[in-house]
DNA sequence: CAAAAATACGGCAATATTGCCACTTTATTA
DNA sequence: TAATAAAGTGGCAATATTGCCGTATTTTTG
């Protein structure tokens, strides 16, 4: 078996295991797309056959097939190893970790920190509260850290607080949690004009790079929300996503969903196989765009205000979210 | 014929045109690999003869094929289509244009420019010095532009002057010419520890970013040239190159004469299939680090001087570079 | 100049991937 | 409940890719 086999086999495998339920070809096709490999459905087949041979996953009739005991131990001796961590990888990561409930309204979502110092904090709000408002922001739920409180791998340190906004690969665990595997394909910084998305400027793609574009583009001071939030022509951070053309619908219908929790993100969706924005889609896929979640963050940065943020910093529970209207009353509590 | 099949049919096309010589199928698939398409020796043949019977390419015989009438025509009704600009395909791009000959020591080399205005100069000079001094630059030579200059698409503005410092990509149009092709994986900021290198930090592939890394590295403040170049211990801008295996001795004699005449930019040159700082190099192939050409000019925007930094800005003759060492002098006949 | 080494080719076969289709099992619908 | 639609599967064949090998030609070496 040749190397370039070998790594596809395991992807299965890792798929089959986490699902840990019985899955067909035509599912896991769209999930391992999502993880950025391209095969077909037939393909799929193909190898599960060798592998119900080999016994490391077993055929459950209808439903699909899942691994076996073998195929776990198989997987536990496979070495793992993913060098310098691209951003792909903690994606795939956090997506499957988080556990959004849509109905429940509860579980944890996927957050950004923003370091301020308590000083600044009169400063911010305003900045903070326009981007929301104008609505370039993930959805309008926003979380507040104390100093001394611990996310993610972050402590707040003294005399700081943490602004936690929601990111945007939340969507993709909710739309996985509704059976929609999403691929993430890159972090781009698109152009506004009145208000209507126009072209990207600069695209980072998430599995060729460990840090984060937006974070890129904020950090080198290329976002212009300032122009954005007023006038409709700027420059703000996005995502751009793929699913499958099937579920358009659900997703659509998802995204009412989540605007009624406050976790609306999605800036565009388009037609099966169409291009976005001029980017190429895939056949049997449309692509997404969905706002960036530390945008609200990138203004501050923008006007000056010192900032450290840090993307995909950790998760937190649903309820520790509260609506950013409510941001100068939680702060005022604090100072 | 498949999309993906087609693809790779004008890649080779491309190449045959640009070679303008015939080209065996060893040396094409290097010249591929370069271009980021991975494919067998064999397949190229096939694909050849597949060609051949098609009349879009000619068997010479012993030498290898040519590109046919038939051939150019065929390329030039391909839709050109590059969307979003990918910093790779720049790199090919000014790599098959650069003309710089090694033994003459004459002909265009690639260059950043960084643009300052003329009152930071006194600052700027010690510290750029300093960057070359320790051998973290990209050669030892370095342009200077007065206002109103043009190089590449930039227009040097009046009080201003434009730093050009080589790029390493020079490198890769070096050894094009000498029949070697390199492949430009990534660009990444790499760790020191007592002058050696250490590990990357963080990476950005240049096929997944329209972003130059190198340019993002300082601009988000993540270089450490001051510790770099003071105790040995910082963090650098490199990129990370692979080139043929048999090459490897022909690349370091050149590496030699490169130094000779002021171009060395070569770090570190690995072994055939071995990883490099841990990264994993395909079979058959070196992986190399060369510096990063912006490196003096990062130095700059850490220490607080403000400078607008280009990467890959453009091309200058090389009799227009001087040893960095007169750059006082120069500098004192502008101002 | 002859022998040896290197380079390039194409035939053949093995492997990998994918399309097409018929068959079976569930769901859904009339 | 019967008919129809949808999803999933494996067989078969076509295509794509690659490895292996023998032949031819050129280059290098002794």
């Amino acid at each position: 078996m040749s190397e370039k086999t070998e790594k596809k086999e395991l992807a299965i495998l890792r798929l089959l295991q986490k699902a840990g339920e019985p899955v067909s070809s035509l599912r896991l096709k769209e999930n391992l797309h999502a993880m950025g490999h391209e095969v077909s459905e037939r393909t799929i087949r193909h190898y599960f056959l060798d592998m119900d041979r080999r016994g490391l996953t077993k055929n459950q009739g209808k439903k699909g097939r899942v691994i076996t005991e073998l195929g776990l131990k198989e997987l536990g001796s496979a070495r793992i190893y993913d060098k310098v961590g691209l951003l792909a990888a903690k994606i795939d990561q956090l997506t499957y970790r988080m556990s959004f409930d849509l109905y429940k309204k509860s579980g944890t979502v996927i957050i950004n920190i923003s370091l301020a110092s308590i000083e600044q904090l009169p400063q911010i709000v305003p900045l903070v509260c326009r981007v929301y408002e104008a609505g370039y922001s993930m959805g309008t739920m926003m979380a507040i850290f104390e100093p001394g409180e611990r996310v993610g791998g972050i402590i707040i340190p003294e005399g700081m607080v943490g602004l936690g906004t929601v990111c945007s690969i939340t969507l993709n665990g909710v739309l996985l949690a509704h059976g929609i595997p999403t691929h993430s394909s890159f972090g781009g910084l698109l152009e506004l004009r009145d208000r209507k998305p126009t072209r990207f400027v600069e695209i980072i793609k998430y599995d060729g790079s460990s840090l984060d574009p937006l974070e890129v583009f904020i950090r080198s001071g290329m976002t212009d929300y300032a122009g954005a939030t007023e006038n409709g022509n700027g420059r703000i951070g996005v995502g751009f996503r793929e699913v499958p053309a099937d579920s358009r619908e659900s997703v659509i219908a998802l995204i009412q969903k989540l605007e009624e929790v406050g976790l609306g993100g999605f800036l565009m969706v388009g037609w099966p196989g169409q291009p976005l924005l001029e980017i190429p889609v895939s056949e049997g896929r449309v692509g997404a765009v969905v706002i960036g979640g530390l945008n609200p963050a990138a203004i501050l940065e923008e006007t000056g205000v010192k900032v450290k943020s840090r993307a995909l910093a950790g998760m937190v529970e649903y309820e520790k979210l509260f609506h950013y209207q409510e941001m100068a009353d939680r702060i005022s509590s604090i100072s």
